[in-house]
DNA sequence: GCCGTTTTCGGCCCGACTGTTTTCAGTCG
């Protein structure tokens, strides 16, 4: 414990705490486990710091934290410590609680291996893995051959499991298990569900549903994919296998009549779920992948239109379901239409490979190219937003003749779709990319950016400013007037880069004061800015524009994960300028 | 320990699978 706890350290206190609980007063009182465990999901889930609600006292806005451990939280961003939860971890080994990483191994296993085999806190993983392979462990009461082998598999498994799965990487994986599934003739339907079909930005494991009769057929044909490393487990309607990389697919099998159920159950999240149960039972029904009971009956679901409208709510799109306020809305039927992918009229972020003298990298497409490929999806318009030219080796003179040379070809290009009455694209906005420097100043004077039609600001260096420093020095470069745009707004690179620290409230109301547009970039290594900040963002009234950040006329194709994203941020097309028209985007970007 | 669209007291989501047992505890999603 310190006093500058992240949530994940925080999360993890609060788990070692609920095991400490279930190990100490075994059957006193199982709820406060629950209540911890739940205090740590949510902190989990939380999109803020904890420390910085608990600098504004609002730590108990957090749904599952309490008087109680509010207070505990309280002493500990003061002192750096609790005495109360550490009296309760006090006696347990701390190598209990490393072990519990282990998928398979909950407080009580943990506890006992770590007792009967004298297990040190300083690689209580290597100790275990010994005494397994020496025998030891299937000597224990209550353990066998095979626990103990399992038991080694899985510390294994978990050493070499990947980072959490990019979404289009996990979406491939998904299609190729399902062409496989749909092999075996007895599948009605199947569907990849869990975080994969709530569009998560990364995915850790994979789940499908399958409709069929015949379900330990399905799960015979499933068990015998064939990219799979080992089977984990396999019963009469669930089964689990592993993929190289650790990759975990769990697969559910559910009759026809039924599916909507299990459609519901399976795509989650579980905090969505648990709310809805909790809710549901006060209305006298009980929910399950199996349907809702009410009075003694069970009623079944063959979509999940029926299943929400029994329950008396408007049907919830799967990017939404994740207790932030969706069950509610729905109740109310106050749910949003959501943008949807032919909602998008333009690529506001694209480089070509016009050789702008970057020091970043270029694209590799040409203009022509970018823009045949921007015709063939429907396209109005698009802009151009190479990388500025390097600040080193270029002088005011120099930048300016970069820039007039760019502006001539885009001229061109414009000029030459005017006449082309068949094509869908109307227009090429003249951009560029441009670093924020340290300073908050952009690399080139106004004179230099009076070429452009708007340009775009994004951060490329000094990631690790404090919030203040930072907050001013993007308003310092988003303020000129040409800049429209902050692109990839917190920076981050998924499994890579942490994003940014920025006052967000006070980047919102800068934008919608100023007229700027935060950017959803749709790269899926990016998907920046993030689901929940794009919730925030409309919520306060931020308009916003999307861009795929393409380097690759291919990577044009990429805008339907920022779809995702913006979905799951609760966006309506009215709060994406990148559905306008050419006419009216061309007021809001040149203005 | 948390929480309130029947409640400030009395409830707390629901079910599957496995190994080690011989009816169930532990773990997971």
């Amino acid at each position: 414990m310190n006093q500058n706890m992240t949530n994940l350290e925080i999360a993890e206190l609060l788990r070692s705490v609920a095991a400490a609980f279930e190990l100490k007063n075994a059957d006193k009182n199982r709820f406060r486990i629950i209540a911890y465990e739940r205090a740590a999901d949510a902190v989990e889930h939380e999109s803020s710091e904890l420390k910085d609600l608990w600098d504004e006292g609002k730590l108990k806005d957090v749904p599952g934290i309490g008087e109680s451990i509010a207070m505990h939280l309280d002493e500990i961003f003061r002192t750096g410590k609790s005495k109360h939860l550490k009296d309760v971890m006090s006696g347990l080994p701390k190598a209990m609680f490393k072990l519990m990483e282990v998928p398979g191994i909950g407080a009580k296993t943990s506890f006992k291996l770590v007792k009967e085999l004298n297990i040190s806190d300083k690689n209580p993983f290597n100790e275990l893995k010994k005494a397994i392979k020496e025998g030891k462990v299937n000597n224990i009461e209550g353990f066998g051959e095979k626990s103990a082998s399992d038991i080694l598999q899985s510390i294994e498994e978990q050493k070499n499991k990947s980072k959490r799965i990019l979404l289009p990487y996990a979406q491939r994986i998904a299609d190729e298990i399902l062409e496989w599934i749909n092999k075996d003739h007895s599948v009605v339907r199947a569907e990849p569900l869990g975080s994969l079909r709530r569009k998560a930005s990364t995915i850790g494991d994979i789940d499908i549903a399958v409709a069929s009769k015949k379900a330990l057929q399905v799960i015979e044909h499933f068990c015998n994919y064939p990219k799979r490393v080992r089977v984990l487990e396999r019963g009469e309607r669930t089964a689990s296998i592993i993929l190289p990389s650790s990759i975990q697919v769990d697969l559910m099998v559910q009759s026809p009549e039924s599916f909507g159920s299990l459609l519901q159950h399976f795509t989650g999240s579980k905090h969505h779920n648990i709310a809805l149960r909790e809710y549901s039972i006060k209305k006298g029904m009980s929910l399950s992948e199996y349907g809702i009971k009410q009075k003694g009956k069970l009623l079944k679901f063959k979509d999940e239109e029926g299943f929400y409208k029994k329950l008396g709510m408007e049907y919830i799109p799967p990017e939404l379901r994740e207790d932030s306020g969706e069950i509610e809305a729905a109740l109310q039927s106050d749910i949003p239409k959501l943008v949807e992918i032919k909602d998008i009229k333009g690529d506001l972020q694209i480089h070509s490979d016009f050789d702008i003298e970057t020091s970043h990298d270029l694209g590799e497409s040409s203009m022509e190219e970018i823009v045949q490929k921007a015709n063939d999806l429907g396209y109005e318009y698009i802009a151009l937003t190479e990388h500025n030219p390097s600040q080193s080796g270029h002088n005011k003179k120099q930048f300016t003749d970069i820039l007039k040379r760019k502006k001539e070809k885009i001229d061109k290009i414009n000029y030459s779709i005017s006449k082309d009455k068949n094509k869908r694209i109307q227009y090429v906005f003249n951009s560029l990319e441009i670093d924020i420097l340290t300073d908050g100043k952009l690399p080139f004077d106004d004179e230099v950016l009076d070429i452009l039609d708007f340009a775009l600001v994004s951060i490329h260096s000094s990631f690790r400013k404090p919030k203040d420093e930072m907050t001013k020095r993007v308003l310092g470069a988003f303020d000129h007037k040409k800049v429209k745009i902050f692109a990839h707004p917190t920076a981050r690179l998924l499994n890579e880069r942490e994003s940014i620290e920025l006052d967000w409230p006070r980047i919102f109301d800068f934008c919608k004061s100023n007229k700027k547009y935060l950017e959803i970039d749709a790269d899926p290594k990016r998907l920046d800015l993030p689901d929940f900040l794009v919730k925030e963002a409309v919520d306060s009234g931020v308009k916003l524009s999307m861009g795929t950040d393409a380097h690759h006329k291919n990577g044009m194709d990429n805008m339907i994960w920022g779809i995702s994203v913006a979905r799951r941020g609760w966006t309506k097309s009215s709060d994406i300028i990148n559905t306008l028209s050419v006419k009216e985007i061309k007021k809001v970007l040149l203005g």
